[in-house]
DNA sequence: AATGAATGAGGTTTCATTCAT
DNA sequence: TATGAATGAAACCTCATTCAT
């Protein structure tokens, strides 16, 4: 009963590699340079052996991002499930989520924001854009509705809960952003004391005391 | 003194003429379908002439992000020096021009983003990154003594003008980040109406009144 | 004395399977879509598999030939034996045969055909070769036999027997030929009465009354 | 008025070279043997040059065939408009000009028939079957009517001219066809004496006396 | 100055075959 | 015996850039 199971995990285990290797190809290098050459290179595999896990080099990227995004579904959704308990904490604890995530995994994040925005997008098939549209959804929909709950409790400020979630969310995204730029012209960042900051002004601009 | 300006002026002329196609093609195809030959194409110009005008590839592109710049730090240099007389509405003010580059040219504003984060960049000659690198940072640096201003006159809670004119131009960013993210994905999207609630909220959060 | 023999036997079956598999397969999507990988799935075994039984790919198209001939041979043979008996409808049974072969697995008969005269051959060691030729090498010796005993009982023009049954041979061939054009071209044929002219103008030209 | 033709003529010639080496390697070593970079090799040209003339490599093929056929159209042609003063040597005349083809240019011949007959054609862009398809269309149009006017002026048997016209030119294909299979198996052929006998075989079968 | 032509370098993917289990 | 996994070799095609005119 070990055989076939070993294999799978061993699979399993290879696809992760490979995924990993390329989203660090593209934190060092950009997407442009992911080459299914490097990629094998960095995994000790041979350029065809990739081809028996992905069916083509899309798969290895798309696959990368839905799966990291997974974990950041999983932190909000626990979020969403303790929002009880949070009391007056619900907006600063969102904002933890959202580092937590990035600090994770930073080319992760980086990556999936890139991805989403770029027109590598366009040029996917149907079903694997529909995998990223699917993944980026429900984090929208999770954050959604924490800042729903928010507002109806009248924590925060009326207003449309959904334009709200934005607002928060994209902040944050802004700041990676920045950082990220700092990072590629090798300038250094403040990453640190602007989220801080940012998080004070989102406090005081939104939450009821 | 005709004839030999006449030739600069054509040729500067040609190479505006390249830097819009390029960008033109980026919000068309996007990043990875901007090819010598598709400029050329545009121009009415061969690929080969190309290379009259710009050393290579890399050069269209960056030139085209700075010259394109340079009109947001041409209204940003607007607004400070007419910072005594905006009183009250400083942040409003910025906020707007923001809002004024990005709907003036928005697959620019697009363009210029992306370009700076992109690979592009880290693949590039230190040369031409120190060019982008500037014209960057005049935009960082206007803003900064925009926000140090309305710090020091009281305007604005006090903390570091740097760390919150970051946070106010991220704010920004996020939600063009978002937007654009949204199209690609051919979701509708609610720019305005998150835009107008993150000045609000920061308002409230910066503003002291 | 069960055993090994059963082995053997199965082993053989094996054999006819995938040969017969990769014939399907050049006849519903073409020669070059034969692949080890396609075969082994109508096989219902492994690729790796594939290697016990055949030694590569090449042996299992040849023998996939030779076998398919030997049916053709078989009916030849069958003519020759009951030549005394046919009297004056040799020319028509002989056709007859050609038609037989064609119809029973029409297919077969293109594939065959088409593999005997493809690049294929070209390119095949010499052992291989030999045996496709000495298979058909067996069908012409027959019909060359069938129609010397036609020339020499004075049923057929006097004229060099040899020559006189390529004739007879290619001008079937060439319709064959014709109708398997027509129909990857999608157009429609009119084989049966090609056939059927052809055989009243051979035996105009070529039987004496 | 000189550089411009100049350039095109060169041009003509290039494509014309590429589309003999094709052929010529087709020849020797069959369809799939036929690769860009052989291709390359005997031109003396990049394969990237390639790319200048053809679009891709099937067009490369697609063309070398519909030239070469028409010569083929252009003496079919020929005898249809001189068909009056041929009394009764028509279908002698209709053989020669198979022959005259055949011999002219045996690789293309054998080509032609090759690719009509081959799956490459079910895998090619519409566009280029449709090429290949009435370039071979104009042929049988032709034959047809030289047929048909035989058959009406009384000089052959009465019968469908379409099917009759295809009886005699299935019969030439098949001996080509014969003599390529004997080629690549290198045995000797006899293709001249097949040829002669064959016509023999055709006249009494078909021309009233 | 302007450009058609040429090409090297590189990218993705497929497939027959081998090997370790 | 049977097979999943691995891979080298090769094919097609693209594109930035150079060169000759």
């Amino acid at each position: 009963m070990g055989i076939v199971e070993r294999r799978k995990r061993e699979k399993d285990l290879r696809r992760e590699i490979a995924m990993d290797a390329a989203m660090a190809i593209y934190n060092e290098e950009g997407y442009h340079a992911i080459t299914m050459e490097k990629i094998a290179e960095r995994c000790e595999i041979s350029r065809a052996s990739l081809y028996l896990y992905f069916k083509n080099k899309d798969e290895i990227l798309i696959n990368a991002i839905v799966d990291h995004t997974e974990y950041f579904t999983d932190i909000l959704q626990d979020l969403y499930e303790n929002r009880e308990q949070l009391r007056d904490n619900l907006l600063q604890e969102l904002w933890a989520r959202f580092i937590d995530f990035y600090e994770k995994e930073p080319e992760t994040f980086n990556a999936s924001l890139y991805f989403q925005n770029s027109e590598m997008i366009l040029n996917l098939p149907e079903n694997l854009r529909d995998n990223i549209d699917e993944s980026g959804s429900k984090v929208v929909s999770l954050q959604h509705k924490i800042i729903e709950y928010g507002v109806k409790a009248g924590m925060f400020i009326d207003c449309n809960p959904m334009t709200l979630s934005e607002v928060i969310w994209t902040s944050f995204l802004g700041i990676v952003q920045l950082e990220r730029s700092k990072q590629v012209l090798s300038r250094k960042g403040h990453y640190e004391s602007t989220r801080d900051l940012a998080l004070e002004v989102l406090s005081r601009g939104i939450v009821k005391k």
